[in-house]
This record gives C-alpha cells, structure tokens and sequence, in this order.
DNA sequence: CCCCAGTACTTTGCAATACAAGGTATCTTA
DNA sequence: TAAGATACCTTGTATTGCAAAGTACTGGGG
C-alpha cells in the first residue's frame, strides 16, 4: 500500500472523462492527448491510452480520420460523435456530483 | 456503454479515501459507514465494504475492537492507526490535486 | 425449546481495465 | 540502406468493485 497506488486507483475513474473533455476542444492524435494529460499532471501511458481509444470508438463516442503527416506514419485524429458530445454532458453532471459527494463525507468537522 | 459504468468507476478511486476520512471522525462500524456514504450519494454494497476494511487493517491503516450490540451479534469498531492518519493526509493533497488537474483538463476554451 | 427474522460479518466467482512490455509499420535522414 | 524517430497495436498480469450466497449471533413468538 502507498500512496502512489492510490493516485493511479483515482486517476482510473476520470481518465474516459478527460480524454472525451480534451477531444471535444479539438481534433487530436493519441501523442497529443499523451501530452496534454502529462501537462495536467494525469500521467498515462500509451498501453492504457490506445485500448482506451478503441474501446469509446466502438462504443459510438467516438470518430476518426487518418491524416498524414510530415514527420512520419500518418496519424488518427479523434474527433467526438453526436452522443460522444451527449456522453460528455452527463460526465459532466458525474464529476460535480462526485466533487460534492467527496467534499460533503470530508468536510464534517472531527467529532472526537 | 453507460453512464451508470463511468459513475461506478469515478466513485472506485475516491472509496478508500472516504472510507478513511469517515472513520477519522469518529469510530464506526460498517453499517454506519455505509449509511454515511449512501447520505452523501455515494452507493456502496456490503461485498465491497467489508474487503477493503480488511485490506486497510492488513496495510496498517486501520485498528478495530469488538463490541456487544444490544440488538445483534457484535460489531467491529474501526480506528485510524497513527499511519492511517498520515495516510489521510497525503490523500487529501492527492484528492486535491486530481481536482485541479480535472478542472485543468477540462476548463479550456473549446479551441474549434 | 426451537424456529424465524433481523443484524453483522465473511467468502467466492466474475468482469472490467490500467499498466508494463514488447511488437509492427511508416517515414526521414544521412 | 541502415538507423532513428514516430505512431499505433497487442498480450499478459494484477487489482478490485460487485453480486450473490454463506456463516454466526441475538431475541421473540409459538
């Protein structure tokens, strides 16, 4: 037990939701979401990122095209489908209730 | 693909963080824990409970005493140990710091 | 005295999934 | 054409929340 396995068990459950959240702003590449996470402090690697991917891709949330690039292989630009967008609302309502929820079980004053 | 998934897996990081933080307030058994998490709309069933307790008392974080129940078989009071305390602690910076980083991820201005 | 309902704690099996590690394919540059 | 960089994909493993079923203790009604 340590505290490091305790951040990865909380980053778990808002990675589908940030991933979407970053899409929604633009049309991306798996390196870019790699990045912006990194830059939000939510490290993640490709082996949990890609699967991930596929995984809201096949579940409707998600669309891409390929796009070449000049730097090398080509590359899938993601981009939010009509219920992606739907998808994310909802996430949205699921985070706040999840901010309140913790904020209401952690903010009681000790009573011993 | 459903919203009742992405909720059920936001609230997994977050459990043994509530979970702890309520049993600092005060001692208390696992129904009453239960009750408190269900008050703050955060479901949880006995089958998830009552591992993770064990697993917080194996890891050290928790302490718990047996006491007669006037209506019932006897309860387990759980405690935070000294180590379970310090743990709470870092949660709390982690919890934190996750919410800047979902608000980071997810605040900007839809660039497209 | 025994059965039943209520309460509390425990265990088993399953499914989901993050991650590490390794692999394949494409493109540029020298 | 070889090396390096970039990008995407796959496999195996470990963790763990949850549903469901089980065990055990208590008190009351027949």
């Amino acid at each position: 037990m340590n505290i490091e396995r305790v951040k990865s068990q909380m980053r778990k459950g808002v990675l589908e939701y940030c991933i979407l959240s970053i899409i929604s702003k633009e049309e991306v590449y798996a390196s870019d979401i790699l990045a912006t996470l990194k830059e939000a402090k939510l490290i993640v690697v490709e082996g949990t990122l890609y699967p991930l991917l596929t995984r809201l891709k096949n579940d409707g949330l998600l669309n891409y095209r390929w796009e070449e690039s000049t730097s090398g292989p080509p590359r899938k630009y993601y981009g939010l489908t009509e219920m992606g967008q739907k998808f994310l609302t909802e996430m949205d309502t699921t985070w706040q209730e999840l901010v309140s929820a913790v904020n209401h079980t952690t903010s009681k004053t000790k009573k011993k």
